[in-house]
DNA sequence: GCGACACTTCGGCGGCCGCCGAACTGTCCC
DNA sequence: GGGACAGTTCGGCGGCCGCCGAAGTGTCGC
């Protein structure tokens, strides 16, 4: 009766269902630009079939493709493609919820508990860290804990500061997001607020990436960057 | 290398990159449930066809089923579900701008219209009568025009004498969803506020729906009701 | 009870699509 | 210019999965 290209749910899905393709949008989560080539070998495909995958991810403007010189890199096009990839990964975890496999290595040990401390979640901060920020700016009456997490005028007054744009009315995001967060059950500050936090985190070098991955190193800078920011009590590791 | 259960993502999005099932979980954004042979025909698969499809949905509690004699009723699971598929299906309809193809009848012509007037977007309102919904609301000062929209104290007061719980804290959803909605580009009242509203509406007998689709009609009642609950200036049809 | 009906289970067919390697284009560096 | 390297295009193979019809289970009404 109906091709796929009738119903556009499924049109979109199809783009996320198979496993290469899903892997490569969840790497991307971290907020970076990969290249091809590490695409490929991180999903285990070769070059050809991943370039493939890549070129249908772009032209559904899943992704977004910037080439330098003889490299290809791309990264994900934007917030709402982080939403919607994370709101079906939080689904999924729910309903088959994943037997807590034990790490296969001592590296992979160390990995879990860096990103379980704090990590980057699109474009903003995840773990403990997170956790610790939405609280922080709850206390200081910068967010309200409302459905939501509504920001108050205070709290636009400190982004202000930080050089964030206040957006225009409603159409913008909110500033909440609930995370792919094994570790945390909390919701975390995305939105404005919480990509420009990260953004200061990153422009001041308050916290580094850790290798290729997510997870993030808090500096000796971040520790009393946070402190006098927020009010938190944090160590550098 | 990874099979598809390694795959969160892939595992949840495969169900829904099939026509068939896409299919269903669009049709049951109306909010009601459905049968088995409904679906069936509706979407023009043998009833084991369908039967299959509904059973894999159900496992992934995607939807939830509830017998009746020999009636295997389906409806969407929760609001989160309704949001995932809204959320994929409106970036689809971005990515791929649908030609705007014309009514192939004068009944789905007539279909169209009303729906494009008022309609059930799974447990708000929708259409132009949601799009009013919305700007009364703001202009009442009962939500604020800020990112999220913002339920204010005097509209959670509001919401309280319609019976409606003020849910705790940040875990609830939040107020504003924006629906697949090719008519207007505007974003709705959902979360607690969208869904009371609907709520109240139905059972005042404010709308009916208009034949099995997800129009609705205005009742006379419903024209003075709106008028006296938000100032609405609206016709019954 | 018996037929009609809603739905389910099963076996088997067919098409789609993800995979690869080989050959090709384009970039960088010496 | 030549060789190494990143990525692309293409043809063809193989597996997966959505489809159906036939047979089976359970429910309703007479």
């Amino acid at each position: 009766m109906s091709h796929d290209q009738d119903v556009p749910l499924a049109r979109i899905a199809a783009l996320l269902a198979d496993p290469t393709r899903a892997t490569v949008c969840t790497a991307l989560l971290d907020g970076r630009a990969w290249t091809a080539g590490e695409l490929a070998r991180h999903t285990g495909v070769s070059a050809s079939t991943a370039s493939e995958h890549l070129s249908r991810l772009i032209d559904a403007t899943l992704l977004v493709e910037e080439r330098q010189g003889r490299h290809r890199y791309v990264r994900l096009s934007g917030p709402e493609v982080a939403g919607l990839i994370e709101d079906l990964t939080v689904f999924a975890q729910a309903a088959w919820p994943s037997p807590v496999e034990p790490p296969r290595s001592l590296r992979e040990s160390t990995r879990r508990s860096a990103e379980a401390r704090a990590r980057t979640c699109y474009d903003h901060l995840a773990g403990q860290l997170g956790v610790a920020v939405r609280d922080a700016s709850v206390a200081l009456g910068l967010v309200l804990d409302e459905p939501g997490l509504v920001v108050t005028e205070q709290g636009w007054a400190w982004l202000a500061e930080l050089g964030a744009e206040r957006p225009a009315r409603a159409r913008s995001r909110p500033a909440v997001r609930s995370c792919v967060d094994w570790t945390e059950r909390r919701r975390h500050l995305g939105g404005v607020f919480g990509a420009t936090v990260h953004r200061t985190a990153f422009e001041r070098q308050w916290v580094e990436r850790i290798g290729s991955g997510r997870a993030l190193r808090l500096t000796p800078a971040g520790a009393d960057g946070f402190h006098e920011l927020l009010g938190l009590d944090l160590a550098a590791a």
